[in-house]
DNA sequence: TATGAATGAGAGTTCATTCAT
DNA sequence: CATGAATGAACTCTCATTCAT
C-alpha cells in the first residue's frame, strides 16, 4: 500500500506481501503473526512468499526499513521547508511526525513496537538514535537561542515525541477531529512543552 | 518479586512463577514467551506451572491484574494524600505514575505493551478507561477552575500520560539521575503541558 | 533392540525409538529418512521423539555411537582372548568383525554408510581411524615378525577390512551358509590376503 | 566432465548439468542433493534443468547409466585385450576397475552408493548382477582350470571386488602413490586372494 | 528456448497442554 | 503435590515440480 515504488516494480506479489505483512505484524506482533497468515492475507501461497523474502525476519525488516525511510524522508523535507527558527523547525518536525502517524498507522504501530518485537540487530539502534537526534538538535538549538525556556530539554523533547507517538493509539480516521487540526494541536503542545517564549501560536492563528 | 502477598501465601511456587512470568513476558512478549521458558526460569516443572495456573493466558492475566492493582492503589493513595487543588492532584498522579514506572519496570512494560500482546478481552478496556479517567478528571477539574489553561485538555492529558509512560523506555536505574529528580521533572512537564497558571513550581526553586 | 541397557533403563520409548531410527536410517539413509517415519515406526508421536532426542542429527549420532561402541567392545574382547600370535590376532579381529556384521546388520550398514550421510563432525574421523589402527597394528606386527609376507601391508589390510564389510551387502540370514562358516571363510581369506606363512588353516582344520 | 559425447551433442546445457549432478549427488547423496543446488552449480536456471531432464530421479539415472556404461566398456576392452589365461583376465579386470575408480572418482562413489540412495528399481539389479558375472566368470574359469586354488571362489571374488571398490574411499590423487602402482598392487592382491598358483607377479619384479 | 513466478506437499521442530503415576 | 511422558496442532521453511510468458 505504501511501499516505495522501487520495490514494487516488476515484482508482482511483493507489494501485496509487503502490505499484508504490515497489516498482520501490526495486528498481532511479530511472534503472534504467522507466515501463513501473511501469505493468506496477501492471497498467495507460502512458498511464493519465500520466493521474495528469505524469511519472516526479513519480511519484518523490509516493512520496517520502508517505514523508517518514508518517515525520515518526510522529516527531512519538512525541515528543509522550514526556516532556521527553532520554533518553526520544531513545528515542522511535529507536523511531519503527526502527518506520518495518521497517514501510516500500521507502519507507525510497527515502528513504535519495534523494541522487543524481534531481534533487529544493529540498524534499529541507529534509527532510533537518528530519530532522537532529529528532535534533539532542534530543541537544543531553541534552548541555546533562548527561545525554548524549558529547564529540562531532554525530557521536554521526550515528552513531545511521546505525545506524538501516542496518537497512534487513539487516532480514529473516522473520528470527528480532522488530521490537520490534530497536527496543529500537537504543534501547540510541543511548543508549550519546550516552553517556547513566543507563545505557541494558537492553532492556525 | 512484587506480587501481592495474597497470592504468595501458602503457595510456594506461585510467587516464583509470577515473577518469572513477568520477566519472560516483558523480555519476549506474550507470543514470544514460551511456557517452558517461564517454568524453567522459575525453576519448576511445567506440570507444576499448570498446577497453579490454567494456562499461559491466565498467567499473563495474573501478572497484569496484579500490576494494575498495584498501580491504581498507588494512584489512589497519592490522590488521597493530595488536597483538592488540581495542580496538586495532577502532580500527585504524575508522582505516583513515575514512581511506579521506575520501581516496577517489568510490570510497566507489560502494562504498556498490553495492547495487541494477547486477547485480553473485557477487563483490559475497563482498566485503560480507568487510567484515562483518573487523569481526565483531574485535568478537567483544573480546566473548569481556570487553573489549567490548555485549550486542548484531552490532548494535554494524553501528553502527560504518554510522557510518563515513555520513561520506561529510557530509564536506567544505574543512570545519573535519581528517581526523585525524574519525578519532579515530570511534574514540572505535566503542569507545563496543561498550562497551569500558577507556574509549575520549578524543581526546588 | 541392541542399544546398551544403560540408555534403555527408566526411559520407555527411547529403546523403541533407537531401534526404529536404526531401521529407517539403514533403509533410506539420513536425508531420505523422515523424523515422521521414525516416530511412526516406533509407534510414538513426533513430539515424543523430540522429548528424548534433540533432533534428527542427534538421533543418528546416538545410533551410530551405540553401534560403534558395541563393535569396538567386541573387537577388544576378541583381541584380549587371542594370544600374541599375529595370525591369531588377525583371525580374532576378522571373527569379531564378521560376527558383528551378521548379527547387527542394520547398524553395520549405518556404520559403513557413515561417510557422507550427514555431517558427523569430529568423533567420526577418530572412530574410523581407531578401526583402521586396530587392524593396522595387527598386520604390522605380523609383517615385522615375518609371519605376514605381503609386500603391501596397508593395501592388504584394506582388502581384509573391505572384504568383511562387503558381507553386509550380500549376507542373508535365511541363506544356506551359516554365520560360523562365513566367519571361518573370511579368516581364511584374511590370512591369505596378508600372505600368512603358516598357510591359512583351512576352515576349522 | 566425463559424460558420453552423445549426450553432449547439440545440447549446450546438458553436459554442464550432468557434471553438476554428478558432483552434487556424490557430495550429498540423492536425498541430500537439491535440484536447486544442481542447477546452481551448473549455472543454469531450474526451469532449464527441467527442460533437459524430466526430474531429479531421471538426472540420477542419467548419471548412473553413463557411469555404468563407461565402466563396462573399460572392462570389455580390457578383457578383449587380455588373452584367455584366467590370471591375465582377472588382472585385466582389476586394472580396468582400479583405473576407472581413480579416474572417475565421483561416478565411482555414486555407483558404489547406489544401494539405498534412491529407488532405481529394475536396471540396477541387472547392472550389479552384470558386474558380479564379469568377475565371477573369470574366477570360475580360473578355478576350473586349476590355476586359482581358493576353496571359496565366491568369497574370493567378493574380496577382490570389495578391495578395488574401497580404493575410492581413501585414494587421493595428490597422494604419493601414483595410480599405476596402485593398479599393480591390487592386481597382486587379487591374484593372492584367489590363490593363483602361478604366484602373483610381484609388481615389476 | 529459457526464465521468474508460483505451488502443494512435506520437511524438521516447537508449542501449549494433558495425564498417569 | 509434583513429575516425566506424551500428544496434536501449529510453526517456519524447503522441496521437486509446473507453467505462463
Amino acid at each position: 500500500m505504501t511501499q516505495s515504488p522501487r520495490t514494487t516494480q516488476r515484482r508482482p506479489g511483493v507489494g501485496v506481501l509487503h502490505a499484508a505483512a504490515c497489516e498482520v505484524f501490526a495486528e498481532r506482533g511479530f511472534h503472534g503473526a504467522s507466515v501463513r497468515d501473511i501469505a493468506q492475507r496477501a492471497g498467495v501461497s507460502m512458498a511464493a512468499l519465500y520466493h521474495y523474502y528469505a524469511g519472516k525476519q526479513e519480511l519484518l525488516e523490509a516493512v520496517l526499513t520502508e517505514a523508517t525511510e518514508t518517515y525520515f524522508r518526510m522529516c527531512d523535507e519538512a525541515l528543509k521547508a522550514a526556516g532556521s527558527d527553532p520554533a518553526d523547525r520544531l513545528a515542522a518536525l511535529v507536523r511531519a511526525t503527526v502527518s506520518y502517524l495518521v497517514s501510516h498507522r500500521l507502519q507507525s504501530s510497527l515502528l513504535l513496537a519495534r523494541k522487543g518485537i524481534a531481534d533487529l540487530p544493529e540498524p534499529d539502534r541507529e534509527v532510533a538514535a537518528a530519530g532522537t537526534r532529529l528532535f534533539a538538535e532542534v530543541v537544543e538549538a531553541g534552548v541555546e537561542q533562548g527561545v525554548f525556556r524549558t529547564p529540562f530539554p531532554d525530557d521536554a523533547r521526550r515528552t513531545v515525541v511521546a505525545a506524538c507517538n501516542a496518537i497512534v493509539e487513539w487516532y480514529n480516521p473516522a473520528g470527528p477531529v480532522p488530521p490537520e487540526q490534530i497536527v496543529e494541536r500537537y504543534v501547540h503542545l510541543a511548543l508549550t512543552a519546550v516552553e517556547c517564549v513566543r507563545r505557541a501560536p494558537g492553532p492556525r492563528s
